[in-house]
RNA sequence: GCCGAUGUGGCGAAAUGGCAGACGCAACGGACUUAAAAUCCGUUGGGCUUAAACGGCCCGUGCCGGUUCGAGUCCGGCCAUCGGCACCA
């Protein structure tokens, strides 16, 4: 392969200044207290998802939301704003672990190689990162913090008075370990045998585990779990003050799967109990005609008569061996088995026989259902197959509206004694009040959400700061953390449930009897809060000082985290939990708002160059420092910034990087020019002359476009604008100095390198430039250079173009009707016809309406 | 089934209700060169008309309809693709 001639010595001017950046300590961000620190300025903090370091190295997906926001960073600086801009290391997880037990390599080296790894690649596509602030969810002086978190979470509940955590020491109940917002208990759980640990419903997609895709199956366990359903309203309801995209918000709602609805009590007969069912259309009682519990519902035992007792157990047996994937398949037929018993509607005390079957789920609601054939489909199914009493429903083929149930084509309820005449909100509280006054229920809220299984028997997370004394929880006095995992030789998961750390007999013994819990966090816990280490990352006496935290998190309007972007597939996942944590933080008193992201922005997928998602299997995985290699980092930037818009999914093109390339080319020779032993010079067409009317024209057309594209992050119209910019340059007998200095502080925060390259040269020859690019203002557009004196006018015949014409800026419209009603062409279109209305629109168009 | 997003040239894509296709890729033609690469200049949505050029005309933003002087853009109804949720009562 013979040598590719570079089309400007990228590789050359890149190290250099990345070490240039380094050295100076250019985008360090100073904290209030710190040297340096410049009140005046306002502050941004702008933040990237930060990556979990595998040892696969950086891909093409990674540096698209890391561009974007770097492009902020330096635009944000640029305009004078003090901007944090950190960067850090998300290292627990399955893979290092997975790989430790492969190898014997302890975690911590391989995380430590990966990390290397990662930031080397990083700082070769030139992110300005203040890396004095880089933190590693791994290290001890970071999880320090994340365990101290905890310990805030297990000492707080919450308080369904003011709706917010409050410390425990406020709770005035019994039994405070039943309130407390982490707590312990045995709940079926997700159980992946292939990976040795349960797993969060979050986790779990398809009844398959999401890394690794292992089956899944339900199984009791203790388990630790964070009361997040407590702040599922505050959750769904704070959404809509942020600026995030509607899709995420959507997806975030649908999961907490909040409904309005009643609790309902049947008695059943000959049995001194109540059967409770939730239900968000409680106006259809009347139509209820059979009832149905979840097969694990424990009511079924008591209810039961001797002669169900065998079909129900065999119904129940026959259900407990299928995974949920079985259970859920909605093409199957509905099963179930009738118990024997009968329970009385509370409405019109008629007797109603109580089933039981699988599509009523114990998770959800009470784990039993009224069945109402005329309103619900599935219960129409149901009562079908198992020829149950099927109400007719309003006007259904042969039956008059008096035998009828349910709303008339009016909207009114009838045959529903209590409800008739009644729209359905009306009947709703009608009867919602009817039930709370008689004492057969209420109105309830319900949430398809369910508390965090927070606990995982893996070895490479964080241990819990809790020990046990006598069958009980207590947490670990602050002073022993960090509490750090024990030595292992052997990580491997035990396969039986009980964690890895168990097997460290030593450093499970506390004292006097005690022994320290022995589940680890879940790899979520050190990223729900990393965004606030970032603004105070060295602080060893707290988790965030306050005045850093007020300053980077409560400064400015709304507050909190500016923009954040990142990949969708954290939306039910790092996005709710981190929220949740902030929620609790916040109550307690450690910060300043109650959101963390105040903008957010997904960035889309890059697809390979067939269009398929990028795997080893279809090779067509690009290696982003393959691309630097031949085309430099600064048009792998732009390249990623052109392809399209930031959220869209796109597909990768070689041959785009290489026109991008050419655009960089073109703006270096722009400048420079090789001289007779092939070395490049500043241009002898570089001088200090004032820019033509028309290239003037275009720059400013160019600040105003770049400025206000980069706020809403277009970065590929910004990039287009600046191809017609250079473009216009090019064209230009000389280069203006001051046309120039614009053009490089615009492109700056796109292609960093070379334009701090061809900012030096400049400034060698012309002292006026100024010393560093980095130092310099924003430029500002003049938009009186933007007004022409003449315009293009269009003309229009029945909204159909018929020619353009060229008139002064300052022409009225009286002059731009005649001038159209002159015009040979639009003659010619109105032909014969007669001219009903002529529209003019000032400084655009005039429309010809014949008729 | 429900929720959300997206449909524009050969391709990636642009277009505050006002010239559809900016910018880039690819393709084609030209300049430079012994030649190639690189670079520079030009053409490029489809069709019809014309010997050719100039010009002229028609059609065109997934489909059907509506609002408007004017719709890729707004409204209503469909279709397709992608993503999420899903016997959630």
């Amino acid at each position: 392969m013979n040598e590719r001639r570079k089309p400007y010595p990228f590789d050359q001017i890149e190290p250099k200044w990345q070490a240039a950046w380094d050295k100076d300590r250019s985008f360090h961000a100073p904290n209030p207290s710190e040297e340096n620190f410049d009140p005046a300025k306002p502050k941004y903090y702008v933040l990237d998802m930060f990556p979990y370091p595998s040892g696969a190295g950086l891909h093409v997906g990674h540096p698209e939301g890391y561009t974007a926001t770097d492009i902020v960073a330096r635009y944000k600086r640029l305009r004078g704003f003090n901007v944090l801009h950190p960067m850090g290391w998300d290292a627990f997880g399955l893979p290092a672990e997975q790989y430790a037990i492969k190898t014997g390599q302890h975690p911590v080296i391989t995380t430590r190689d990966n990390v290397a790894k990662f930031k080397s690649q990083l700082k070769r596509i030139g992110f300005s990162y203040d890396w004095e602030r880089e933190v590693n969810t791994t290290d001890p002086a970071y999880y320090k913090w994340t365990q101290w978190i905890f310990l805030q979470i297990y000492d707080s509940w919450f308080n369904p008075e003011t709706k917010t955590a409050e410390p425990i020491s406020n709770y005035q109940g019994a039994d405070p370990d039943g309130v407390r917002l982490a707590y312990v208990a045995e709940v079926p759980v997700n159980w992946c045998q292939e990976l040795g640990t349960v797993l969060a419903n979050e986790e779990v997609v398809d009844g398959k585990s999401e890394v690794g895709g292992f089956p899944v199956v339900r199984r009791p366990m203790r388990q630790w779990m964070l009361r997040i359903t407590a702040f599922a309203d505050r959750l769904v309801e704070e959404l809509e003050s942020l600026d995030w995209p509607e899709s995420i918000k959507a997806l975030q709602k649908n999961w907490i799967g909040r409904s309005e609805g009643a609790e309902i009590s049947f008695p059943v007969v000959g049995v001194d109990d109540n059967i409770t069912v939730f239900t968000t259309r409680p106006d259809t009682i009347y139509g209820a005609t059979y009832m149905v519990l979840a097969p694990e519902n424990p009511l079924v035992d008591q209810i039961t008569t001797e002669e169900q007792r065998k079909s129900i157990e065999s119904y129940r047996a026959g259900i407990a061996t299928k995974s949920d994937l079985e259970r859920t398949d909605l093409a199957k037929e509905k099963t179930g088995a009738f118990t024997g018993a009968s329970a009385t509607n509370p409405a019109n005390g008629e007797p109603i026989p109580i089933w039981i079957a699988d599509y009523v789920l114990m998770g959800y609601g009470t784990g039993a259902i009224m069945g109402v054939p005329a309103h619900d489909e599935r219960d129409l199914e149901f009562a079908r197959q198992f020829g149950l009493a099927v109400l007719p429903v309003v006007q259904a083929p042969g039956k008059t509206p008096e035998e009828s149930i349910g709303y008339t084509d009016v909207g009114v309820a009838i045959n529903s004694p209590l409800l008739n005449g009644l729209s359905r909100a009306e009947a709703t509280t009608r009867i919602i009040d009817w039930l709370e006054q008689n004492g057969h229920g209420r109105r309830d809220i319900r949430y398809k959400l369910r508390d965090w299984l927070f606990s995982r028997q893996r070895y490479w997370g964080e241990p819990f700061p809790v020990i046990w004394r006598n069958g009980k929880h207590e947490a670990l006095p602050e002073s022993e953390l960090p509490l750090e995992p024990p030595a292992l030789e052997d990580f491997k998961p035990t396969g039986t449930g009980e964690p890895p750390l168990a097997k460290a007999k030593d450093w499970i013994r506390y004292s006097d009897g005690a022994s320290r819990e022995t589940n680890t966090m879940p790899q979520w816990a050190g990223s729900c809060w990393y965004y606030l280490r970032f603004c105070d990352p060295r602080n060893d006496q707290r988790f965030v000082g306050e005045e850093p935290e007020r300053y980077w998190m409560g400064g400015g309007k709304p507050g909190g985290v500016d923009l954040y972007i990142g990949g969708v597939e954290h939306a039910v996942l790092h996005l709710l939990y981190a929220r949740f944590w902030h929620k609790v933080l916040f109550d307690l008193g450690y910060l300043s708002t109650p959101e963390p992201f105040q903008r957010l922005v997904n960035q889309g997928m890059i697809l390979g160059e067939d269009g398929r998602k990028m795997s080893k299997r279809w090779g067509n995985v690009i290696d982003p420092i393959d691309v630097i290699e031949i085309y430099g980092a600064d048009a792998f930037r732009c390249y990623e910034m052109f392809m399209g818009p930031l959220e869209q999914m796109k597909p990768w093109s070689m041959k785009g990087v290489e026109g991008v390339s050419r655009f960089l080319a073109r703006v270096w020779r722009l400048i420079m020019e090789e001289n007779q032993a092939g070395e490049w010079v500043l241009s002898g067409e570089v001088q200090e002359v004032e820019p033509r009317k028309s290239e003037l024209k275009v720059l400013h057309a160019t600040i105003k476009k770049v400025s206000g594209d980069i706020e809403t992050l277009s970065l590929n119209t910004a990039i287009s604008q600046m191809m017609i910019l250079v473009n216009a340059l090019t064209n230009a007998p000389a280069k203006s100095v001051s046309a120039l200095r614009s053009l490089l502080v615009l492109l700056n925060p796109f292609a960093p390198h070379l334009t701090s390259e061809l900012w030096q040269t400049l400034a060698e020859k012309f002292p006026g430039v100024g010393a560093s690019i980095t130092e310099q203002r924003w430029p500002e557009h003049d938009e009186r250079l933007l007004i022409e004196d003449e315009i293009e006018i269009v003309l229009q015949v029945n909204g159909k173009l018929r020619d353009k014409i060229t008139v002064a800026l300052d022409a009225t419209d009286a002059a731009l009707e005649a001038a159209a009603l002159a015009n040979k062409k639009v003659q010619n279109a109105v032909g014969g016809q007669t001219i009903r209305k002529v529209v003019v629109v000032p400084k655009k168009l005039v429309n010809v309406v014949t008729g």
